[in-house]
DNA sequence: TGGAAGACGTACGGTAGCGTATGGAAAACA
DNA sequence: TGTTTTCCATACGCTACCGTACGTCTTCCA
């Protein structure tokens, strides 16, 4: 396995064609690639040799795009929350008098199953920020912003400031411990459940 | 550093007196070193030459105890279960007329700041569950135990059957994905704001 | 067209960790 | 007291990584 003197093959059969822009593509791909692992295996396995044979390139490659591992890190923490924000805005963009049925959206579309990469990388990003000061950061600002969206979605539809609040905070908690929990064989309806409990989280 | 001829050392300076009963001491004691490391630093923590120094030992004592790294998992797992069980039994039971107490002291304990390494171990174990089979299926376990000890609550209190149901699963829920929020900077009385949760989750 | 910079491959040193093999001390036992 | 069993230490081989040094090819540009 070692020392093995591999011809040198100048075409190892990836890249077939990009003969337009070859830099500022490559970062991209990385992060991309990266968010995608991350979504799998969680943060522990963001390992730079890995997603390197990944995007079918070696070390070489990612070590001239990034300064480290760390730099990767970050870049994936930063496309993640802005990522993050702009769905928010989309989301929480309603009409007048639309804001109860825009909050029951907003509920169902997270514990969609269509969703299921989207809250993967949610919770690999929380659990990250369990251990980095870094990604927890992150989380908080976009835990923030989204507590802030949700809450003025439900003084809008006529709630004191109070009440509001903990609506949004509840609301949020119970989208991600659902995600957290496995009670597939609690009841065989589990889409009444949901039902039942965006009611208890909306209905006034 | 390496090849450095250490002297024998017959006394190591740890164990300083356990004259008494040798076996049957030490698996006790690996597992929940190991369930410290787990509330600190996730399953990724779980190695064994590092938890082999916490315990002020080598390897070899490890490898004597358990077969593998994995054998120690399932003891972690098996520990976190039975621990978890009894532990709701014990707070589940209750005097009839005094099921939404219970219920509430039931969130107002998950949240408390004390039992913060309970918490750490609970998100180490549901994060473990999302990349191994084991784990889930302990999680699960677990979770059907506590669903239906809330649910038997609730219906107690007085709810039929199935509001009974949604509510169990979002008292947990609503819990584990507090835990998982950092909201500090949301409201500068989070106690207010999780009376209320706690309301909108237990009444009528 | 020839050199310079961009983009990547290859090879290396170093660390951390798993699991095994083997030796050795202490306790239990006969 | 001698032997066996427990229990642990030491040393080893192996793999998977990180980060760096350096070589190589391509592309662009003067």
């Amino acid at each position: 396995m070692e020392n093995k003197a591999v011809k040198p093959s100048p075409q190892k059969s990836t890249r077939p064609k990009s003969p337009v822009p070859r830099t500022q593509l490559a970062p991209d791909h990385w992060i991309e690639s990266a968010i995608d692992v991350l979504a799998r295996e969680g943060v522990a396995g963001l390992r730079v040799e890995v997603l390197a044979k990944a995007c079918g390139v070696t070390k070489g490659s990612f070590y001239w795009h990034f300064k480290d591992r760390q730099a990767l890190f970050d870049a994936v923490l930063e496309r993640w929350k802005v990522g993050r924000i702009r769905d928010i805005e989309k989301s929480t963009a309603v009409a007048p008098g639309q804001e109860l049925a825009q909050l029951h959206y907003a509920i169902e579309v997270y514990g969609a199953s269509r969703n299921r990469k989207g809250m993967a990388i949610e919770l690999a990003v929380r659990d990250w920020a369990r251990h980095d000061v870094r990604a927890a950061a992150v989380v908080e600002s976009v835990d923030l912003y989204r507590l802030e969206c949700t809450r003025k979605l439900f003084v809008a539809s006529g709630m004191t400031d109070a009440e509001a609040k903990s609506r949004s905070l509840l609301l949020y908690a119970c989208v991600f411990g659902l995600s957290l929990m496995h009670y597939d064989q609690f009841d065989d309806n589990p889409g009444d459940l949901k039902q039942r409990i965006a009611e208890r989280i909306v209905a006034a």
